[in-house]
DNA sequence: GCCAACGTTGGC
DNA sequence: GCCAACGTTGGC
């Protein structure tokens, strides 16, 4: 009961918050679901979870100097069957140390980053929707009206992306 | 600072 | 499994 009713309350104070906040960003962010897809987020407790192993020095800026509570994101299913974006996430908290990177048992282990000196950071995410069905990598590709994201670009790397608003409508759109 | 070699990503 | 594209590393 308690739980249902701070999910409730928080998720009111968010609304407010994203309605008060001009400068909301939206994000894609990639993720193999054989790893860690949207399913196993919507099984957490609080369907929270933060979001480690990022390494990469420009999706690390994005997430540590531009990523905002109340943000929301896609969530982009990779390296499998269907490619495409599976549903949206928002930020729960903003950047802090990804202390998996001074795990020496981790994947994601670096000697370089300390607790005194981090070098990578994560954010948390929460559960927010999954689509009926994933739009798929290929259905992005054919609408021209998005062929500027960054995550379309032939030989596109980078986990984390950001998405202008028309394309977020845009994409929301194809579900109907 | 250059740039070749390397390891990784990710669609196909 | 293939391979193009990319970011990072390290020799010079």
């Amino acid at each position: 009961m308690y739980r249902n009713q701070r999910t409730v309350i928080e998720s009111a104070a968010s609304l407010l918050c994203r309605k008060a906040n001009e400068d909301m960003n939206y994000w894609l962010m990639k993720t193999e679901p054989a790893v860690f897809g949207i399913a196993d987020l919507k099984a957490r407790r609080d369907q929270t979870e933060h979001w480690d192993g990022v390494r990469n020095y420009e999706a690390r800026n994005l997430m540590r100097d531009r990523m905002r509570p109340g943000d929301q994101a896609f969530l982009y299913h990779s390296s499998c069957a269907e490619p495409g974006i599976a549903g949206i996430v928002s930020i729960s908290r903003a950047a802090y140390p990804d202390f998996t990177a001074w795990d020496p048992t981790s994947d994601h282990y670096d000697a370089r980053s300390t607790p005194e000196r981090p070098l990578w950071y994560m954010v948390d995410v929460r559960f927010e929707r999954e689509f009926p069905r994933v739009i798929s990598l290929k259905e992005l590709k054919s609408e021209p009206r998005l062929q500027g994201m960054r995550v379309l670009r032939r030989g596109n790397r980078l986990s984390i992306t950001e998405v202008v608003p028309e394309e977020w409508h845009l994409i929301l759109g194809l579900l109907d």
